[in-house]
DNA sequence: TCTAGTTGTCTATTGCTATAGACGACTAGA
DNA sequence: TCTAGTCGTCTATAGCAATAGACAACTAGA
């Protein structure tokens, strides 16, 4: 691997110097492409590299290895537990679930939890409902070969697509569970990207450490008919997914 | 403003409180759409929300407005500068200014670098060159009303734009530059965003605290006969920027 | 079997982080 | 003018973060 891109370390920034360096590391581990992904340097040399003291390192492998991002062995060195980043597609008409086609071997969605609620205004809006009128919020976690990758809170109008959180509770899929109320296809209308610290609910659901960054995705998925039909928020770890923007060939 | 959604703070976690504090604030105050924007709570409510010392609150407000984000006056109270997030559109067809019209009254791009050198296996795949091909590589800030909002790093074929950076730092447009060299119009053939914390030449140019996210897009864009004509990785301050990928209608 | 290289553990010290309490300085409104 | 509310400054203390040095435990190769 090639470790000499090491960014300096700041001082006195109110984030610990061994956090700074398990960042930097966790990255690394990440981006794949590196020449042998395998063993991290030692830590005297990682040390002496960051220009600070052996057990700083130490403290920021710990974290690490309690992540699961590195696994040390006495005598012989500490070796990455090699976790590629996905690439999920974003495009017009990408179903969820097709986003990783080919990466992951096993793709799950799980309803963590369900709610009948007043819509917020933003999200009144986004539906082109009435304000105030009552929607049905999804709570989900998007796991990858059983690696929470995503976390989703999704919106839907309750007057049409009453019962949608059982029926997608069932079959682990919003394309399915939409079909049967009449919903053959929808495409992406519009997404915002932006990325912040995680929160602490994502942070527990996503088994994140503090400080971990999140991908947020805000979009709107219209039906055929052009009446929009799910509004919804997904944050990704930034650390294990990167998303993708393909220009379309044609309106098919 | 609504203050309510107050994250609970970690502890033990690597990074200081006082900077968790400052990173919801900062927040806060990019998402716009509160109430009123305009006045923090007193200190004393907000120790007791965050469940942490007055003085730690004010370590954090202190970082805030050493970073412009807040205003403390003595006696009335602290305020927030108001600076709302910038929405940067990415569509095929999107040219770099385009995608912050309207929102910012003046808009530029500013060549800081320039070299021509030998493109690494990724970016010689990228604009499909041999190996090793000799390649034009232009580092670049972008600003709105003389804020730094984006930091790129652009790669061009040499033997096909030589010059290209003077004529961009003249011009202080990339189409304008593409254009002297036949290339009237171009697309974007793809776009990989991802996230992570900034670097320190980031954190410099573009004048963020350490600890700050960026949003980073990894561009192709083709000329209109199908040939790659530019690989580009822009980083975007998070706290200031958010993307927004739009449907396209049609094929025009 | 020996040795170099590497991770694991221990003790001690210094400085930043966070807490706690008190009081001063300033503003706005009664 | 007074008072409540708010930001600014000071002192003191406890705990984590980082440094420093030493040595034990383990692995792989000579």
């Amino acid at each position: 691997m090639r470790t000499e891109t090491a960014e300096p370390i700041e001082r006195r920034s109110g984030v610990a110097l061994w956090r700074q360096i398990a960042d930097q590391i966790r990255g690394l581990a990440g981006s794949g492409a590196e020449g042998a992904p395998g063993r991290l340097p030692p830590e005297t040399v990682l040390a002496a590299r960051f220009g600070v003291n052996r057990h700083t390192v130490r403290s920021a492998i710990a974290q690490l290895v309690q992540e699961g991002v590195l696994r040390a062995e006495q005598g012989r060195g500490t070796f990455f537990e090699t976790q590629p980043r996905l690439t999920y597609a974003i495009a017009t008409r990408t179903r969820f679930s097709a986003g990783l086609e080919g990466q992951a071997t096993e793709r799950r969605s799980r309803l963590l939890a369900h709610a009948t609620e007043a819509a917020t205004s933003a999200v009144a809006e986004a539906l082109a409902l009435a304000p105030g009128a009552r929607v049905v919020r999804l709570e989900t976690l998007g796991e990858a070969d059983g690696r929470p990758v995503s976390r989703a809170t999704s919106f839907f109008d309750a007057a049409r697509f009453a019962g949608v959180a059982e029926r997608f509770a069932e079959s682990g899929s919003i394309t399915v569970a939409l079909r049967t109320f009449g919903v053959g296809d929808y495409v992406r209308r519009s997404t915002v990207i932006s990325a912040r610290h995680a929160g602490s609910a994502d942070l527990a659901d996503m088994r994140l450490s503090p400080g971990a960054i999140v991908l947020v995705t805000m979009a709107v998925n219209d039906g055929l008919d052009g009446r929009p039909v799910q509004y919804s928020e997904t944050r990704f770890a930034a650390d294990r997914v990167e998303l993708k923007v393909e220009a379309e060939t044609a309106q098919s």
